[in-house]
DNA sequence: TTGAAAGCGTTACCAA
DNA sequence: TTGGTAACGCTTTCAA
C-alpha cells in the first residue's frame, strides 16, 4: 500500500493544469461550461495525480450532501431488500447515495439511527412503519428536509406515505380462506410491542374472522421479531397442541409459514388436506416450496421504487411538487396449493 | 412539518448558553474537559434550539469521517446479512457507521461504489472478494486507509484480510461424501464471471473429486448469480435428465440445494436415498427443510466481527497495529439428514 | 469561459 | 476549564 501521507485536493490539481481551483471545481461535473480543452487537461492533471474529490468538504459547501438515509427492521429480510433494491436503482441516475441502518424492530433503535442520519444532512429520510419514539417522530417532524413512511399506513403521517394496508392483506388471506370452506382459521405471529405491521396483520385477520362470523380464538403470539422459520414450527407445535381441530392457518411471514408447513409435513399432515397453510410477503421460498405457499403480494420492490420517486420528485426544483402526501399499493392475494382444496385445483 | 429555513448551528447554541462555539463542540462529545455546569447548560440550549451536530463539518475539520464503506455482493443474502450484523454490532461501540453498497456480483458496479465511496472519505474499506477490476485495485491500493477483503483467501491481498478457502470448503463435502459412500457425486453453480466464490468452490470441489479419483464430469454451470433456488431446481432437471444415475449432488448454495432437493421431491426421489444433497452456507433454510440439508458453515457473522475488530486495532492510536493481514475462517461440515446413510443415523 | 473572494460548520491547536 | 484563530476542501456568487 502506497504511503500516501496526503490525499490530492483540487488545487493541486489546478496547479498542475494550470488553471484556478474553481475551473476544476466545474470540469469535473457534468453539464458545466468549461471548454473541452480545458476539462481534458484537467482530467489528464487529475488522473495523474489520483484525484478523488472530497464529498465532504462539497457537501459543506453547496449544502447538498447525496445522501438518503434509510431505516428498515431488517437486513435480512428478502421484502426490504427488495424495497431497497427498487430504490437504489431509481436513486442512482440521481447520484443519491443510501445511508443504510437496521433497527432490529426496536423503536429505540431507530431513534439512535435517525439521529445519528440526520447529522450527516441527508437530503431525505426513509422510515419503515409508523411506530417511532416520541423523539424521535419530534425529530423527524423538524429535520426539514421531506420524510417518508413506508411498509404501512399510518393514522398521523409525518410526511409522504408509501404504504398498504397490512390489515387488509391479512383480510385477503381470511376471504381466500372462507371462499375455499374453510372455517377452523388460525394465525401466528404478531408481536405487538416490536412487529407493529404483523400486529397489524393480526388484528386485520381478527376483524375478518368475526366479519365473517367465525371463532377468533385460533392466536398464537409470536416471539419478538425477526419471526424465523424455527419459531414458526414451533408456533405450530403449540397451535396443533391446542386447537387439533384447525383447518387453515395463515402466518405472519412466509417465512415463519414454511417452518409451520415443514412441522404438520413432520407430524404426517397433509397440506391442503388436513391444514391449509397461508404466508406474507411473497418471498420465493413460498414459491418453491412442496408444496408452495399461498402468500400475499405486496410487491415490496415497487414500494422502494415509487419512494425513490416521490424524493426525486420533491427534491426537483421544478416547482411540480406532487401535493399527494400518501401513496398506497394494493396487496394481492397469489393462491397457491398449499390452500387450494383439491377440487379447485 | 415546521419549516425550518435554516438548522441552527453551533454558534446559535453559543450564543444562547453564552459560551463559545469551541465549548460548545467539546460539551456536546464525551470525555472532554467541561465543567458539568457547563455542559448541562448548553446541553439545555442544544436541546431548546433542536440543534444537531453538523458530521459534514466535523469530518471535514477533524479528518474523521467516522465511515467504514462495505461492499457485499448481493443485500438480499442472509450470509452477508450476518456478516454486516456481526460488522455493525461491534462497530456500534466505535461510533462508526457502515456505509453499504452491493455489487450484484459485478466488478464493475463494485468499482463505481468504490469511487463514490472513496470520495466519503471513509477511515476504512472493506470488500467481499478478490475479484476487482483494475481501476478498482489501484484505487483501493492508493487510497490511504486500510482495506479489508474478506469472506476469500486472495492470493495477492490489497491489504487485510478475513476469509476462509471456498475450495476447502468444497473440498469438506467432497471427503463427507465419499465417506457416506457415494462415488457418482455432482455439482451445480460457480460461474466464472461473476461469483469467484462459487467459482473457488466448485474448483475446489472438482480436486476433490480428483484426489479421490472419481469422475469429474457431473457438473452443471449455473446461471448468473444469486443463485437461486428456481435455478437450482431448473439445473437438477438438467441433472437428472444428463446424469439420471448420480448419487449425491452438491449445490453452490442452500438456496440453489433447497430448489434442487424440491426438484428431486417433485419427481419422486428420496433423500438422502435416492441422491444425497449438500449445500453451502448454513442457512436457516437449510435446517428447516425437510429432510434438513447438510451444509458448511463459514460463520459469516464471526466474518464481520472479526473484520470491524480487525479495524478498531488498526485505527486505534496505540501503535499495537498487528503485522497479521490473514485472518482465516475455518468452514465446518453440518452433516444433515439429506446426505447421511442410514445405517449412520 | 474563467477566476477571486467569501463562506459552509466544525475541530485542531495554542494560549489564557 | 475556556476561548480565539486558523484551517478543512469545496462551491456559491459575483465579476471579468
Amino acid at each position: 500500500m502506497t504511503k500516501n501521507p496526503k490525499q490530492p485536493t483540487m488545487i493541486d490539481v489546478a496547479h498542475l493544469a494550470g488553471v484556478s481551483p474553481m475551473t476544476v471545481s466545474r470540469a469535473l461535473k457534468p453539464n458545466t461550461s468549461v471548454s473541452e480543452a480545458t476539462r481534458s487537461k484537467i482530467r489528464a492533471a487529475a488522473d495523474e495525480l489520483g484525484y478523488v474529490l472530497d464529498s465532504t468538504a462539497a457537501g459543506l459547501s453547496s449544502r447538498r450532501t447525496g445522501f438518503i438515509a434509510v431505516t428498515i427492521p431488517s437486513i435480512n429480510n428478502a421484502n426490504f431488500a427488495d424495497t431497497l433494491r427498487g430504490l437504489t436503482q431509481v436513486l442512482r441516475a440521481t447520484n443519491m447515495q443510501v445511508l443504510l441502518g437496521y433497527t432490529d424492530y426496536d423503536v429505540a433503535e431507530e431513534e439512535r439511527l435517525v439521529e445519528q442520519f440526520l447529522r450527516r444532512r441527508p437530503e431525505a429520510i426513509i422510515v419503515t412503519g409508523h411506530a417511532h419514539t416520541d423523539r424521535c417522530r419530534r425529530m423527524l417532524e423538524k429535520c426539514g428536509v421531506p420524510v417518508i413512511e413506508m411498509w404501512d399506513l399510518p393514522e398521523n403521517p409525518i410526511g409522504q406515505v408509501v404504504g398498504f394496508s397490512n390489515a387488509q392483506a391479512a383480510k385477503l388471506m381470511v376471504d381466500h380462506f372462507v371462499g375455499q370452506g374453510y372455517r377452523k382459521i388460525g394465525f401466528i405471529g404478531g408481536d405487538p410491542s416490536r412487529d407493529t405491521r404483523g400486529q397489524d396483520r393480526r388484528q386485520g385477520f381478527l376483524a375478518a374472522l368475526e366479519a365473517h362470523g367465525l371463532d377468533t380464538s385460533r392466536m398464537i403470539a409470536a416471539q419478538r421479531p425477526p419471526i424465523t422459520m424455527r419459531e414458526g414450527a414451533h408456533s405450530m407445535r403449540l397451535m396443533l397442541e391446542k386447537w387439533p381441530d384447525i383447518e387453515a392457518l395463515m402466518c405472519v411471514s412466509d417465512l415463519s409459514a414454511f417452518g409451520a408447513m415443514t412441522e404438520c409435513q413432520r407430524q404426517g399432515l397433509r397440506i391442503p388436506d388436513d391444514i391449509a397453510i397461508g404466508g406474507f410477503g411473497a418471498y420465493d421460498l413460498a414459491e418453491q416450496a412442496l408444496p408452495p405457499i399461498t402468500t400475499i403480494d405486496v410487491s415490496s420492490e415497487n414500494i422502494g421504487r415509487i419512494a425513490a420517486q416521490v424524493i426525486q420528485n420533491l427534491l426537483s426544483s421544478e416547482a411540480t411538487k406532487t401535493s399527494e402526501t400518501i401513496h398506497r399499493i394494493e396487496p394481492k392475494l397469489l393462491a397457491r396449493d398449499s390452500s387450494l382444496r383439491h377440487t379447485e385445483r
